[in-house]
Parts: C-alpha cells; sequence; structure tokens
DNA sequence: CATCGTTGGAGAGTGCCACTATCCAATGAT
DNA sequence: ATCATTGGATAGTGGCACTCTCCAACGATG
C-alpha cells in the first residue's frame, strides 16, 4: 500500500501521516525504490491507534510516542512494561508543595489507603504519577472548599475498584503480552472518556429520577 | 484588595488576572477611582475556581466563560440551569457519521441503555453531549478491534450509577441553587481527574494482587 | 507643589503545538 | 519523451493561553 493509500483508508491526511512518520509514531514503511515505500496493515493499525491516542486520549504528540515505545519494546517482562506504559500516560499536575492544603490532602489519602487497605498504593505512592495526581485534586478541592470527606472517597475508590477489576479481566482474555499492554493503555485513554460519558449520562438519568424533568 | 494583592494572594499573575477580567471570567472590581478598582472575598474564591476548570479540568478559556455563565445566572430553574452547566462542558468528538461502525455502536449503545434501563437516556439520548460521546467512544474501540461488549459496558454503567448517586448525595448536601450548580460543575470537572487517579492506583494494586510486584 | 514609583487598562506580541503547504528530485504511466 | 505523482525535507500556519509594553492617572513623599 501507499502513502496516498495509507491517506484514504484511514482518513488521515498524507501530510499529517508523513509528520507521525517523521516524530517516529509510525514505523517507516518499507523502501521499494529510491523514492517509494509500501506500507501494511500493521501501519494502518498503528496509525489508528495513534489517532485514537491523540484525539480521543488528548495525549501530546511526544507523550504519545513514549507510550507506543513502550507497547513495542517486548525487552522487558510485562508488569515492568505494563508499569512504564502506565506512569507514561498524561496526569494531571503534581501537588503544589508551596500550598498548606497539600499537606492536608496528602493526609487523607493516606488515611483513605490505610481504609480501603491498598497496600501497594501505600508503600511506592509517593512515586506513582496517580498517587500524586489524587493528592493534587484533593488539595484543589479543599481549597475551593469543596467537601471530599474520607467515607465520600472511600466508596468511591471501593467502586472504581470494581472497575478496575473488569479492566484487568478484560485484559486477560487477550493472549500475547504486546497486545496486553496495548489494551491496558486503551484502557487507561481510550475507556476513561467512555467512563466519564457513562458517569455523566447516569447523572442525567438519577437527576431526573429524583428531580423529574 | 487591590489587583496585586489579589494576585499574590491567589498565586495567579496581574497580567492573566487582567486577561481573566478581560475575557469575562472574572467580574470586574469594583472603581474606586477612574485607575483603581477594589477586589473583594468573592473575586478570589470565583479566581481559584477559573483556574481550578482551565488547570485541573483542562477547559478552554470560552468553555470555562460559558460554564461559569450558567453558574451564574439565576433566572432559571436548577433544572435547567444544571442542565445547561453540565450540556456546556467539554465532551468527546461527536460520532463520524461517515465512519460503518457508528451505525454497530449506536446500536449497541441502545442494547445497553435497554439492558440497564436509562428510560432518560433513551428518549433525550441522541441530543445529551455525553450521549453522542459514548457512541463516539464505542465506535473508536470497535475500530481498533477492543473488546467492548455490551455486558463489560452494563457492568461498567452500573458501577458509573452508583458512583453517580454518591456525586448526587453530596450535591444535596448543599443549600443554594448556585451552590448545587457550583458542586454539579466541580463534580463533573474536578472530580473527573480524581475519580480516574483512583481508578490508576486500583488497577495498579489489582494488578500487583494479581501478578506480583 | 514637584517628583516618582505604582496601578489599571488596552493592544500587540510570544511561545507552544499540531499540523499543513511548498518545494524538490526521482519515478511510473502513457 | 512527457508529465502527473510520490516520498522526503523544510518552512509556514492558525489557534490558544497567556504575557509584555506602553500610557495616563493616582497618591505617597520631600
Amino acid at each position: 500500500m501507499r502513502l496516498s493509500e495509507l491517506s484514504e483508508q484511514s482518513g488521515v491526511k498524507t501530510a499529517t501521516i508523513k509528520y507521525y512518520l517523521r516524530e517516529g509514531l509510525l514505523h517507516p514503511g518499507h523502501r521499494v525504490t529510491a523514492t517509494q515505500a509500501e506500507y501494511d496493515e500493521s501501519h494502518l493499525r498503528r496509525l489508528r491507534l495513534v489517532r485514537a491516542l491523540i484525539q480521543v486520549g488528548r495525549l501530546p504528540v511526544a507523550t504519545a510516542r513514549e507510550v507506543l515505545s513502550h507497547i513495542d519494546d517486548d525487552s522487558l517482562g510485562r508488569t515492568i512494561r505494563l508499569g512504564a506504559a502506565l506512569w507514561s500516560l498524561p496526569h494531571g499536575p503534581d501537588p503544589d508543595e508551596e500550598a498548606p492544603e497539600t499537606a492536608a490532602a496528602r493526609e487523607a489519602v493516606e488515611r483513605l489507603l490505610d481504609r480501603i487497605g491498598w497496600a501497594t498504593s501505600q508503600e511506592i505512592g509517593s512515586l506513582s504519577p496517580a498517587h500524586r495526581s489524587l493528592v493534587s485534586s484533593v488539595a484543589t478541592l479543599i481549597r475551593l472548599g469543596y467537601p471530599c470527606d474520607v467515607d465520600y472517597l472511600a466508596e468511591q475508590a471501593r467502586l472504581m475498584h470494581q472497575v478496575a477489576v473488569q479492566d484487568l479481566d478484560m485484559m486477560e482474555t487477550h493472549p500475547t503480552e504486546s497486545e496486553q499492554v496495548e489494551i491496558a493503555v486503551a484502557s487507561a485513554v481510550l475507556y476513561e472518556p467512555l467512563l466519564m460519558s457513562l458517569r455523566r449520562m447516569a447523572q442525567e438519568e438519577e437527576s431526573a429520577r429524583r428531580y423529574g424533568l
């Protein structure tokens, strides 16, 4: 398949595909002559994944490249590969250590983890982007005076754990490691807006149920 | 308080505050002389909300202005106000009607809503940004060949409904309508990254539980 | 009263980023 | 032989969130 055909089938302009090639988001085609290259299904699939990461997942191009490199890297074991891929995903801003609310937020998160017994998070917690992002979010809520008590958080955490169980179950239905890492990334990036859509629809539904239309 | 004091207390540069004033994200201060204005606590609070919406919630400035205008508008009833605020929030891309996967996605979503009995979503569903965004997400997943069966979606939807119940319970703890609308917006925008942080931490926890460290 | 640093306002400018248009030499179809 | 097309490199575009510069008007100080 030529570049222009790849463009037609994917719906992505040739100029944009060239850009992705240059940025290393897409592996080069097989050079047929000095000025022509051949692309195949793997390019089409990767291109669609790139578009999904960038357009649906809103990843910056540089981040997408990093994430993809982890998916491709089969020199490491699954756990490391998975962790590397997930930790390179974008996350909220880091906690502002200057702000006084950060300390309170950190304590609240600690109490939360204690309550629900997430041992992993407590040990390596301060390193995990998700943990730092959580502290930052809680600090923001405290600063704005929104409620954010441990009971509420614990209940939501419990629900998110059930979501995670579903996620991992789904991941396990895929055989190869590469696919599992890819689906873990997809789970984090593509299913996220899906879940948030479901949450908003649920809010609309529940709101209608309580207050009428 | 002067503009420069407001800047100090909020940690936002004066130039940026001026920009927000110009863009209508912040109501003007009380003019004391021809060249000086006085700001108060309401400005500080609003400024923090603006920063949270833009930095944590990643809202474009124009969208933030629209959302804030709905929070301020007390000429409408709560339901309308709430809906207007939530519907003006950013959502994923609209479904691509050209793509063949969109039809399948729409059908899958319909089956899902049927299964879990969200009447509201079925009636006004095609209008809701959340519904359109969900169809778009499902279409993307189908196109990439990721699993997205109705059983999985139904389970996640059930969990998201429980999340929404928590959300609305929390909203009801606030007395005034303005506060309720504000907290609904905060719930959609600020608690979203919080929930996603919890999901990723839960994935890390569950992953460690299944496969070790 | 003169002076000089500070303030608020307005418009132009900056930096970043995801593309995108242009150009060029080498092909490949006719 | 001719000429549109292809892949590759480079420079440019447009949008956005600020941010810089300038200016007239204060207002505290000597």
